[in-house]
DNA sequence: ATCTATTGATAAGT
DNA sequence: TACTTATCAATAGAT
């Protein structure tokens, strides 16, 4: 751009390359911003640099939202590795009313029309906003308990897969007795076991 | 920019809005491909208008292989954040997060002393109040989003316990049929297999 | 939608 | 990597 027009194809230097990648980085990522803010728009950017190194920005703060907004909103759910069934049933109707809360919390100006909120009085102004707090409190409380409910239930079931699994690990060690005693069968050691307070974060 | 220097903060006029909206998205569209092309990196721009309405750009054609690979690149990096944590320390600090809230959301107005606030202009007051939404915000999102990761968590874990459940039950259904044919033990059916789409949350 | 005065971004140099 | 500056690009406000 300066000191002569650039034309936009992949630069071949490297060092310039790196130099005009991290500039162009930083200017991309503050027009997102500005964006954001100007239009009240929520932006998600991702940049992978050829290196593999990562660069984001979400300005709501969190982009895993604004992914299954686009993966809603695109309308396909098939993550690849995930399950087939009606596994996105929860997390849909969370981000359902996710959607719901930020459009409230953004936008009860559009939803209503700017022109009526114009020729609404003093009072009845008054008494939608607190109606329409309630409703947001309500709202977001719900989605709250939902996930709550979710994160137990699945405690739940890794409890019983749990004990399912110590009891079929008891059977296969019995069986494994029986059967190395008798020579007649060689059964691998299972290295499947898992401890509930193992570090699943890995 | 042009004609005068430009606030970066929301837009009130709806129509200057939706123009500028228009106009730097574009822009912005076409400086993340521009950056695409001259330093060969991979970008993906989702952007959300306060309608609803999506708009989106993946210079390398599909934006679920970005998703994929943020996904990826998120999860390390989210592992090797919390890799030292206790399993324990997540709902809790979902229930502080929780307090937190509660807290902000019921008392803002008097957290900070009524007597300090009479003495604020409209601007102070105005910005504080800014600046208060955005921190609920964050600390919204923070809590969903460690829900979210707990649920995902819980997930991966039930998949690798249904995993090895599964292959328990081949052993012990290999192992059964040899015992069987020699007459020697009987080994119970066991019950406890589970199905990965019940519908648990009914 | 199109037009331009201005501001903003940035390529190249240091 | 950071700063400078000449120049190009984006865009705010007007039409």
């Amino acid at each position: 751009m300066a000191r002569g027009k650039v034309q936009i194809r992949r630069i071949e230097n490297p060092a310039h390359r790196q130099v005009t990648f991290s500039k162009r980085r930083m200017g991309l990522l503050k027009k997102a911003n500005e964006l954001s803010v100007l239009c009240d728009a929520d932006i998600g950017v991702i940049v992978f640099s050829p290196h593999g190194m990562m660069y984001e920005l979400a300005t709501n703060g969190n982009m895993q939202v604004l992914v299954e907004r686009y993966k809603t909103a695109f309308g396909e759910t098939q993550g690849a590795s995930r399950r087939k069934k009606k596994p996105q049933a929860i997390p849909q109707e969370v981000l359902a009313l996710t959607r719901e809360i930020e459009l409230l919390q953004k936008g009860l100006r559009y939803k209503y029309g700017e022109s009526d909120i114009n020729h609404m009085s003093l009072g009845e102004l008054h008494s939608l906003e607190s109606n329409l707090e309630i409703w947001v409190q309500n709202i977001r409380s719900q989605k709250m308990q939902i996930m709550s409910m979710e994160i137990e239930m699945l405690r739940n079931k890794e409890d019983i897969l749990q004990a399912t699994n110590d009891i079929f690990q008891e059977k296969i060690s019995e069986q494994n007795g029986i059967l190395n005693a008798s020579g007649s069968v060689m059964v691998p050691q299972v290295p499947f076991q898992l401890n509930r307070g193992s570090n699943y974060y890995l």
